[in-house]
DNA sequence: AAAACGGGGGC
DNA sequence: GCCCCAGTTTT
């Protein structure tokens, strides 16, 4: 596929209405606009569907929407809050510590830096890039299972791993586009292009696809 | 039982 | 790069 194509297929899906069935949909609107509110879904949000994600997003900003809320809360209080998101106990203790280095060594700030952001406890390459796209507007690819899948069964990429998918699709792809992709392409695989049965007579953007009807 | 989920960390 | 960690939901 080229890159004319794939462009068509983000303006396609951006303005489809399935786009608003995807959980990850609800996502978005769950949490406030504030960067802090963003890291934290975002972290919440690996290894762990956006239908458990959300809810309990929405418990634990209620009561900590800032990092010194965050901060004010012992690691069990996190933790059940969060449950039954994957990894909960783990998560607790990463959002524990990270209220603290914020506060202590970003000004109680979310940093805006790939290098800065990874630093972070509980927060690596793809959580980094999420939250550079999203709460600040840099170009930033995160290419979790969806993205990977889909811009494969697509055609815009060809690639074994997660990481060079990534090459490709920056290679491929203008960078004003890069932040389009992960909220596009993780919608359409939450709702038609699921990884064991594709819906490809529903699919909006079936007659760009290489591969309709054409599992993994 | 196994795959899947918007991975992270240590080495 | 490789290996281990750790929880729930869906298939």
């Amino acid at each position: 596929m080229e890159t004319k194509a794939f462009l068509q297929v983000l303006r396609t899906l951006r303005r489809s209405p399935v786009l608003r069935q995807a959980p990850i949909f609800r996502m978005q609107v769950s949490r406030s606009e504030s960067p802090f509110t963003i890291l934290v879904a975002t972290l919440l949000s690996a290894r762990t569907q956006d239908t458990v994600t959300v809810p309990a997003v929405e418990r634990l900003l209620a009561v900590a929407p800032t990092p010194e809320r965050l901060a004010a809360l012992d690691e069990d209080t996190i933790a059940r809050l969060i449950y039954p998101v994957g990894f909960y106990r783990t998560k607790a203790r990463h959002l524990k510590k990270l209220a603290r280095v914020l506060i202590e060594r970003h000004g109680g700030r979310v940093p805006d830096t790939l290098a800065e952001l990874t630093r972070l406890p509980g927060v690596g390459r793809k959580t980094a890039n999420l939250v550079l796209g999203e709460a600040f507007g840099k170009p930033a690819i995160c290419v979790d299972t969806h993205v990977h899948r889909i811009s494969n069964r697509l055609g815009i990429v060809r690639s074994k791993t997660p990481l060079e998918t990534e090459r490709q699709l920056m290679e491929k792809v203008p960078p004003a586009y890069w932040s389009d992709i992960n909220f596009c392409l993780v919608a359409l695989g939450q709702t038609v292009c699921g990884p064991r049965k594709p819906r490809c007579p529903v699919c909006p953007v079936r007659r760009w696809c290489e591969r309709v009807g054409v599992a993994r």
